[in-house]
DNA sequence: CGCCGACTTGAGGCGTATCAAAACGCGTGG
DNA sequence: CCACGCGTTTTGATACGCCTCAAGTCGGCG
């Protein structure tokens, strides 16, 4: 139960042998429930586990001085959170929930071991650090030369995609707890463009964000004003 | 030779043992030249090597359907480019060269070896990965919350200590040689705000970057505007 | 000497930010 | 079941930072 929606991401993307399943589930030490809004893993902070989530919505974010905040990443359920830790040993930015979360913690002792005895897993774990990597890039995209209609219509295709593949979403929309400041905070606006740029998406009939719900109602005219296409998450499966 | 600059990056993170720098160097399959101004990996394209830069300022970059650009990652001597690719297989985005570029190329297969056979080493390249996602993360920062000036100020900054760790920059300067349409392409401006905005960090007598020289005139000063801390560069040894 | 890409400057416009205030929604306690 | 309170959403008016368009100027190189 812990790594199943973890499973389902690596296997999307190659096979994962039994033995390498069970490394993976003997290598969560205990798992934990943080209420929404707490900052989990403050900048600095000396690390020896990653953190799995296993549901719920989390933010990695950095500050500026004067309190401007931008969200560099959102991790869904199944993501590796803060698997990049267990190279760098203490992190550049804070982690915090969204919305409550449960999470596993994986001490970076048993990633060690699997380094040392499981080549191809260890590969497929690497692959999950750069696949977040990969996101990012495309978030530089946005942030650096989209629109405000087209930042806030590709960061709704993608969650959309990434929910999608770990059961979570269909063509039609999905539940999403963000609000409209947390959506800021992602694509580098203010709340109150944020909500603008939200109602003029309703006005074009492409979709509709309300009380933690998206409503896709025109998915092919939203990917269409985003240019989003999906090469950038790595869908295929391919041996890694 | 091929391999010195990288050994100075790791080395300066943690302890490689001559077996890992002997594997380093056995891994390095070829080496070639690039005129200034080729892409020399463009996005989709199946790769089975990845792209070591031995001396050459080189970027990775995407673009939109009007011809908008972002660089989404600068990197200097001693950066393996595309390391990334040994575990996404293709890419995402585009590489061109910037400036004249000698390259190595080491053959996913090598990698995959070292995998097998080296954890450490192995953990040592994620590392020079989860590294490459760190600096991606300082620049969303830049790209959604920075003013102008201070996105140019840190970029120079970054640019500086990077430099520096590879023996390529002081505290007076270094030589960059990037146009302002490129650098305007890293931070997210047109080339003419770009431009002003230079003018202002001259005016403000912080720093000067001409005919493909950054000359530092107040370092303190310069950071300060920038908000510049090295932590997010992980510039300290420790066992990884 | 002439060409061409890169840099520089000015004027005006647009997109997003800022400031302010009201309406809404939802959980809490009476 | 309603009243309250507070965070979130919505809207309006105005300001400003960066963009666009347009002309030059500079500088390296053939």
């Amino acid at each position: 139960m812990p790594i199943d929606k973890l499973l389902m991401k690596l296997r999307g993307r190659d096979d994962i042998s039994a033995a390498e399943e069970q490394a993976l589930r003997d290598s969560v030490a205990e798992q934990c429930d943080h209420p929404a809004d707490r900052t989990i893993i403050r900048e600095g902070q000396e690390l020896n586990a990653s953190t799995l989530l296993i549901e719920g919505l989390v933010a990695r974010y950095k500050d500026l001085r004067n309190g401007e905040r931008q969200i560099t990443a959102l991790h869904v359920a199944g993501d590796f959170v803060d698997l990049h830790s267990f190279t760098l040993k203490r992190l550049d930015h804070n982690i915090m929930t969204l919305t409550p979360c449960r999470v596993a913690m994986v001490p970076h002792a048993r990633l060690t071991e699997i380094t040392e005895t499981l080549p191809h897993l260890t590969r497929m774990l690497w692959f999950s650090t750069t696949l977040d990597a990969s996101i990012q890039r495309e978030w530089e995209l946005s942030l650096g030369r989209r629109t405000a209609v087209a930042k806030a219509a590709h960061l709704f295709c993608e969650l959309r995609v990434r929910l999608a593949f770990v059961g979570m979403a269909d063509e039609g929309g999905y539940p999403l707890k963000l609000t409209q400041t947390e959506v800021a905070e992602c694509i580098g606006l203010t709340p109150v463009h944020v909500n603008r740029t939200l109602r003029e998406l309703r006005e074009r009939g492409l979709m509709e964000f309300r009380r933690g719900e998206v409503v896709i109602l025109d998915l092919a005219g939203l990917e269409r004003l985003a240019e989003f296409r999906t090469d950038y998450l790595y869908l295929e499966r391919r041996p890694r």
